[in-house]
DNA sequence: CATGAATGAGGGTTCATTCAT
DNA sequence: GATGAATGAACCCTCATTCAT
C-alpha cells in the first residue's frame, strides 16, 4: 500500500507539502491547458508552459518528467472531469428509456460546454495526426472514452453486437471530435448553428443504426 | 532514340532539364507526402524528407524555399488531383438528378481511394490545429475544396440559402476529415466498415437536411 | 562575508544572480571581442564565441538574441569606455587653451593604449564595409564618437562652420581608423615610429585647418 | 618556358580559344568587382557572382579554384591598371623636380578617379580586417602598390633611410586607403570638399617628412 | 569547355531537459 | 523543493564547390 489515493484517509504525514505539490500540478496543468490552446500542441514550450505557470523550468520537471507526461496528466485531469459529466448523465432518470434526441442532447450540451470551457481538451484531443509523445499521453484517455460511450450506445443499441456497439462509439467520438474545433473556432450564432448541426449529424447517424 | 521527345524538333527551351526538374519535384513531393504522413507535418525534417528522396537537403531548396513551401506545393499537387476527382464526379451523367445514395456514393469511394492512395493528404489536411507554416499552405486548397462541395451540395439542396449551403458543405467536409483517418488506420474488413459507416453518417446527415 | 554587496542590506532583487548575469555577459563579450578580432566579424561564429567563453551555443543566446546584438553590446561596451576616455580628456585643465600638439596627445595617447588593450574594438570598428548586422549595431556609437570629436575640435576651430567642423571630425576620425590596425599590428619600436606618424598625421592636417 | 605571358607572341595555338577564355575571364572579373562592390566580400556568393556575369556556377571554377582566386586574380588585374597609372605620373616632366602640391596633385587625381571608376577596387583593398582568403589575395598587389610608392617618395624624401621612407609609405597608403571609402561614398560637392581634405591630409603630413 | 543541378559541411538559432546553487 | 542559468543535440537553411551531362 503506497497510500496513493486512500478515500477517507485524513491529513498525515506531510499535508502541507502534498498540498503544495498538488496545487503545483494543478497550476501547471492549467497553463499547459492554456498554452496548447494557444500555440498548439508541437509549438508549445516547456518554457512558455512554465512561464505561464509563473515557475521556473526546473520545477516543472520536479512534477513531469518530459513534454509528454505534461500531455499526460493534463489527459488525466480532463478524462476525470469526463467521467463526472458520464456520471450525470447516467444519472439522468430517464436514460435508460430516453428517446435518442434526448440521449444526443444529454450529452452533446455538456460536451460542448465542457469544450468550451477547457479550450486545452481539443488541442491534445481533437487531432488526427499525433506526434509520438502525444499519442501515447491520450492513447489510455481515448480508451476510456470510448468505453463511457459504447456503454451510452449499448442502451440504445441492444441488439447489436458489441464490436458493432464498439465501432459506432469510435464514429461517433470521431464525429465529435472533428466538428468540436469547428464549434469553438466559431463565435454567436455560428456556433450555436455548428452545434445543432453536430447534433443533426449524430442524430442522423444513430438513427440509421437503430433501423 | 530515346522515344520521349521526339515529337517536332521545335526549339523548346531545355526539354531534359526541365523534365528532370519536374521528377525532382515529384520525387521531394512524393518523399515529404511519405514523411508527413509517417511522422506528422511538425515533427518532419527538411533533413528527413531529403533523405527520404535520396537527395541531399541542399537539393530540397533548389526547388522549395522551406518547408511551408514544400507543404504548399504538396497541397496544390494534391488539388490538382483533388480537382480531377471533381471533374469526374460532375461528369457523371445522372449528377444533376441522382439520389442522395449516388452522389453520396460518387464521391466517398474516390475521396476514401483517394486518402489511401495518398497517404500524406490527411497528415496536412486533416488537422484541427495547423502550425502557421502548413495553415498559409493549405487554406486556398481548403476554400477550393469547399467551393467544390458546396457547388455539389447546392444541386441537391437547391432551396436552400447559399450560406446554409455553405455551413452544410463545411460540416460535410469535416465529418470526412474527421473520418478519414480512422479509415485509413483500418485495415481489411474493419476498413470497409468504416467506411460504410462514413457513408451512413452523411447519408444521415444529408437526409435531414433534405426535409 | 565576500565583502562585495554587504553595503547596506536592502531589499535588492537577486543580487548573486544579476552579478553572475553580468560576469557573465563579460564573458561573453570577452570571447567575442577575442573572436571578432582573430576571424573578422564576418567569419567570427557563434559556436566559436561560445567556446572561446567555455560556455554552450544555447548560453549565448539567454543573453544575446542573435550575433548583431553581440556586436551591438561592445560597441555599447566600448562606448562606455571611451566615453570615459573622453570625459579625462575633457577634464584636463589646459583643454580649453591646450596647444593643438598638446590636444592630439592627449587624446591620441589614450585611444591608442585604448586599441592595444581592446583588440575587438578595430574589429568591429575600423572597417570600411560592414554587413547589416554590424552596421546598425556600431552606428549610433560611431555618431556618438563623431559627435565627441566634433566638440573637442570645436575648441580648436572656433571660427569654422559646424558643417565644416563636421568634417574635419569625420577625417581625422577616419585617419585613425584607418592607421590604428597598423599601429596595433606592429610591434615594439615600429609601433612607436607609426604611431608618431600618426601624430604627425594629425597635427600636420589640423594645423592646416588653423591657417 | 610555359608560354605564359609571352610579350611579343601572336595568336598561336588556339588563338580563339585563349581569347575566349581570357574575354570570359574579364567578364568574372568584372562581375566580381560589381558584387564585390554591392555587397562586400564575405557577403559576395560565388553563385551571385555566376549570376552578375551570366555564366553558370560551374564555368567559374574553370577559370578560378575559389572565391579568394578571384580576389586575387581581381587584386592583379587592378594592379595591372595601377602600374599603367604609376607609369603616366612617373612619365611627367616635371616628376623629378616637382613641389609637394604637384606631386600630390598628380597622384591623388588619378586615384580617386580610379576608385570611382572601379568601386570594386576598395571592396578588396580598402578593408583594416581581412578574412584569410582575401589578405593572401591581395598582399602581393599590397606589397607592389606600396613599392610604387616609397619609389615615388624616395624622390622627395631623397636624403632619408630606406626603412624610413618604407614607412611613409605605408602610413600614406593608409590615409587613402581610409580615405577613399568616405570619398566614394559622398557625391558632390561633399565629395570634393573630401577629396580636398584628403589632398590636405597628405600634404600636412609630407611636409613635416621634409623638414 | 559550359552547364546548373547536386552536394554536404557548417552556420545561426531553439528548446527539452539538467543541475549547481 | 525551487530556481533559472546552462546545456547540447538537432533544426532549418546557405553556399562554396563538384560533377554528370
Amino acid at each position: 500500500m503506497t497510500g496513493k489515493d486512500e478515500v477517507a484517509g485524513g491529513a498525515r504525514a506531510q499535508p502541507r507539502r502534498q498540498l503544495r505539490g498538488q496545487q503545483r500540478i494543478e497550476l501547471i496543468l492549467h497553463a499547459a491547458a492554456a498554452v496548447f490552446a494557444r500555440d498548439g500542441y508541437d509549438s508549445a514550450t516547456t518554457n512558455a508552459i512554465a512561464a505561464e505557470a509563473g515557475i521556473s523550468p526546473g520545477s516543472l520537471y520536479q512534477f513531469f518528467k518530459n513534454k509528454g507526461d505534461i500531455a499526460h496528466a493534463l489527459a488525466d485531469h480532463y478524462a476525470a472531469q469526463l467521467t463526472a459529466l458520464r456520471g450525470e448523465v447516467f444519472t439522468i432518470d430517464s436514460v435508460f428509456d430516453a428517446s435518442l434526441p434526448d440521449l444526443v442532447d444529454a450529452v452533446l450540451g455538456p460536451l460542448v460546454a465542457f469544450n468550451l470551457a477547457h479550450p486545452g481538451f481539443k488541442a491534445i484531443f481533437a487531432r488526427t495526426d499525433m506526434p509520438v509523445g502525444l499519442r501515447e499521453a491520450v492513447a489510455p484517455i481515448q480508451v476510456s472514452i470510448h468505453q463511457s460511450v459504447a456503454q451510452l450506445l449499448g442502451l440504445v443499441l441492444s441488439d447489436r453486437q458489441p464490436d458493432e456497439v464498439a465501432r459506432v462509439a469510435t464514429v461517433a467520438i470521431q464525429l465529435v471530435r472533428g466538428m468540436v474545433p469547428l464549434i469553438t473556432d466559431a463565435t454567436g450564432t455560428e456556433r450555436d448553428a455548428l452545434t445543432a448541426e453536430l447534433r443533426s449529424v449524430l442524430l442522423g447517424y444513430l438513427r440509421q443504426q437503430l433501423t
